[in-house]
This record gives C-alpha cells, sequence and structure tokens, in this order.
DNA sequence: TAGATTGTTAATCGATTAACAATC
DNA sequence: TAGATTGTTAATCGATTAACAATC
C-alpha cells in the first residue's frame, strides 16, 4: 500500500537511508527486528534437526506467530522463500543473521559483577548467538585483577582502553541501581553505542546510544495485573 | 474518541468484563500495563526523595516517556491527578500498585537452580517490589535438600503440593532448554497461571496461562542491528 | 482572578492479519 | 497441469501525541 506521506518523501524529504545502502534501504519496523531474534534461534534449533526446507506455517508455529506476520516480517529482508515450497533454511539463517548483524561475532563488555553479572559471565548461551563478552569490569577492590571465565576483571578506569583495544561497542551494565547513570556516563564517553540495560533505572544517553533494559521485577509486574484481572474476573461471577 | 466498533460492542456484543466489576472494569492497553511497572518504580525513587506531589511532566521525564503519553496511562486507573496541582505521590503509587495486583506481595516459585536461577534466588530487588520467592526446586539429586537463601531446594515431585502450600500462582523458569516444556507442562498441571520464561524456547501453554520470556541473546541482537545500521551509515558516506 | 496542570479529544502513526494473485 | 506456498494488498486494529477545554 503506497499513501500520500510516501509519494511525498520520495518526493522531496530526504529518506532515511542513501538508495545504494543495500544493507539498510529498507527500514525495519522495530517490532520485526524483536521477531528476527527468534526466528533466528528457531531456524537453528530446526536446521539441527536436519530440516532443509520449512514453509512460513511450520516456522510460524515454531516460533509462536502468525504466518501471515511472519511472511510480511521476511519480506522485509527481501526475496528469499520459493513460492510452492517454503524458505530454504541455511539461506534463511544467513540472511536473518546479516539482517541482525550477528554474521560475525561482537564483542561486549560487562560491567558489575554482582549476582547477575557474574550469571551472565558464566551463561554459555552468548556464544552461538553471535556476542563475546571480551571484557569484566567491577569497582570492587578486591575483584579487580582476579579471573573470571578466563578474563581478568578490571577497574572502570581501564575502560576507555579495553573499549579500544578490543574493539567493543555494546556494553551489559549490572551495576546497582545507584552507580548505574555514572557508569552509564562512562561508557558513552568511552565510545560504546549499545547498552543492555539490568539496573532499574532510567539512563539518560544522547540520541546516537541506543538502550535497551531488562527490568526483572517489571516482567513479574506485568504478570501480576494479568492475575489480577483472572481473580476479579471469577469473583465477578465468571466462576 | 467515540467509535462506531465501540458503540455497537455497548449495544450488543459482551463487554470484556462485568459492568459491577470496580478493579476490572476498564479495559487497560498491553503497553500501558508495561509502563505501569515504571511509574511505579520512579513513585518510589521520588518518594524516597521526600517529594509528595509530582506533575505529570516530572513524572514523564523521570520515567523516560511523553508527559501526554503519561497522563493518558494514568487515567486508565482513574481520576487521581489534580488540575493545576499534579499528582499525590502516595495516592498515585497506591492507585498503581493496586492495578498491577501488588498491593499484596505475591508469592514466585523458582525453578532451575543453575547460574540465573541463582543469581535471581539471591537478587533483593523482588521483594521491594511485590514478590516473594517461596520456594526453589531443582533437578540435579545432589542440590536438592540445600538450602539457598533461606530455602530449602526442592525436587520437582513436590511442585503440585509446595504450590497449593505456599498459594503460588507465578513460576520463574530458568532450566535449560532441553527440558523448559516439560518443566512448564508440570508447572501449568500444578495450578500455576502465570511463568517468567528464561529459557531460550516458545512454551506451549494453554490459552488461560500467560507467559513473558526474557531472551538475553535476543536482546542483544536487537542491539547488534540498530550498531549495523549506524556503521552502514557511516560507510554510505555520511561521516 | 491568573496561572498551572489535568483529562480527553481527535488526528496520525505503526502493527497485525485475512485474503488472494503470483508463481514455483 | 494441479497443488502448494510465497509475497503483497488493503482493511482493521491498537498506540502515540499535540492540542486544548475543564478546573484546581
Amino acid at each position: 500500500m503506497r499513501t500520500d506521506r510516501d509519494a511525498s518523501r520520495g518526493a522531496g524529504f530526504p529518506p532515511d537511508r542513501r538508495a545504494d545502502d543495500r544493507l539498510g534501504d529498507v527500514r525495519i519496523p522495530e517490532a520485526t527486528v524483536a521477531r528476527l531474534a527468534t526466528y533466528l534461534r528457531v531456524c537453528g534449533t530446526l536446521g539441527e534437526r536436519g530440516l532443509s526446507t520449512v514453509s512460513s506455517e511450520e516456522l510460524a508455529v515454531a516460533a509462536g506467530v502468525n504466518s501471515a506476520k511472519l511472511r510480511k516480517d521476511l519480506s522485509y529482508l527481501g526475496s528469499y522463500g520459493i513460492r510452492g515450497v517454503g524458505y530454504d533454511l541455511a539461506t534463511l539463517t544467513e540472511q536473518i543473521a546479516r539482517t541482525l548483524g550477528v554474521s560475525v561475532h561482537r564483542s561486549v563488555v560487562l560491567i558489575g559483577l554482582g549476582n547477575l553479572g557474574l550469571a551472565l559471565a558464566n551463561y554459555g548461551g552468548f556464544g552461538s548467538r553471535g556476542f563475546r563478552i571480551r571484557a569484566l569490569i567491577d569497582a570492587d577492590p578486591y575483584r579487580v585483577g582476579t579471573t573470571v571465565c578466563g578474563l581478568f576483571v578490571r577497574d572502570i578506569a581501564e575502560l576507555d582502553q579495553v573499549v579500544a583495544e578490543e574493539n567493543i561497542t555494546i556494553a551489559i551494565v549490572t551495576t546497582p541501581a545507584s552507580v548505574a547513570q555514572d557508569v552509564c556516563d562512562r561508557v558513552v564517553a568511552a565510545g560504546i553505542t549499545s547498552i543492555l540495560n539490568f539496573a532499574p533505572v532510567v539512563l539518560a544517553v544522547p540520541s546516537s546510544v541506543d538502550v535497551r533494559k531488562v527490568d526483572l521485577a517489571a516482567e513479574l509486574q506485568i504478570l501480576s495485573f494479568h492475575e489480577s484481572r483472572k481473580s476479579a474476573a471469577v469473583g465477578a461471577g465468571l466462576r
């Protein structure tokens, strides 16, 4: 569907990307990007089971979405399906990985080695999905200099150096809430442009930096809301 | 704005809730529910700083959202602001907590005591936000019977009993992906109606059960996507 | 009263999905 | 060719937000 808005942009307004930018010439909706990560994981699982081709219906069921949505999502990447047949798993996997920018591994720095930080440092699931934790940073002088998962724990003062040396663009922040904004400021100053924040605070960053937040208590509260509605429905006589 | 659809529903179609169900008579959008959790946390922070009243503008800035959106979100709870003045923090906090169903603590069972499970069991941030982990369950016979954070680690065979005894409705699943669906089936059979899933699998559940998924690698992949676009922009001559 | 701020309206924007022409 | 499945259209649904009347 081509709207008047599209037409006016094509005619005069600056496009989001240059037309010759092959990787980035199609704007992909945020909701689609989030689902691509799921599709990529499911493709991996199906590939391990020996499948070489999947239909949009099979993939949609495995990913827990509607097949029309899945096809629309995949259509943003280009036309990699074969009508009457389905999608070649290897090709599809490669294209999704390329779109997400995880065809090559990305380097990550993890800051704050409390319970959660240590658990993430030890988590084995990042490597297979495109990420390597290349540096660990903590404020506790007793922890700095020790080795965790084969990596030296460094002081925050070494952040700039480590980010440059290891070509790091993504930081995982698992510090206490009280220091998270300060750590965030240093991380941004060091040149990091993406932050995954586990501290329960809203981080202020320049618009050039992306922040995603994981708030575990908030997730539980959302579930709690629906629990309330379930019991309210019972209370209202719907038993 | 009252649309034809609303009118036709009011006229004939069954409403989502009974009109006399005071807690649940207004349908609150999912996007709003998710933000209410943030507002609740921010209200707590502002309250600790000694504030007793906030304007929508102040609260919006602290929560990182547009103030019109915040007012619209709060309007679903009822009319708790005072024009020309703002919102009373104590009242607002209470109303949001009530809406989210966390005015009283909810009991949670945590299943799977690997790195992440142990970290969550030790995490102190749940208590202040309305949740108590009341039971720990693991499959490893060497771990069953030990004490973690003052709780006995139990076998999955005891799930039904523990859920009933402790009045648990929410489960946190931090098992390996390979057993997550099996654990999920048992959890549902035990009467749990909300699941927070950290295993990187799509869980199949009855429609009466809510599942929220936290996929850390997927979060990084979303950040990676935007990183790709940033460097593509540079590559396309926008340096 | 004058200034401030809420609650609501209505326009706009973005996401979802059934349906089907295109095509393997 | 006949059956199957993609890629796309267009309708619908849901979320966002500027603007402002209501009102403290």
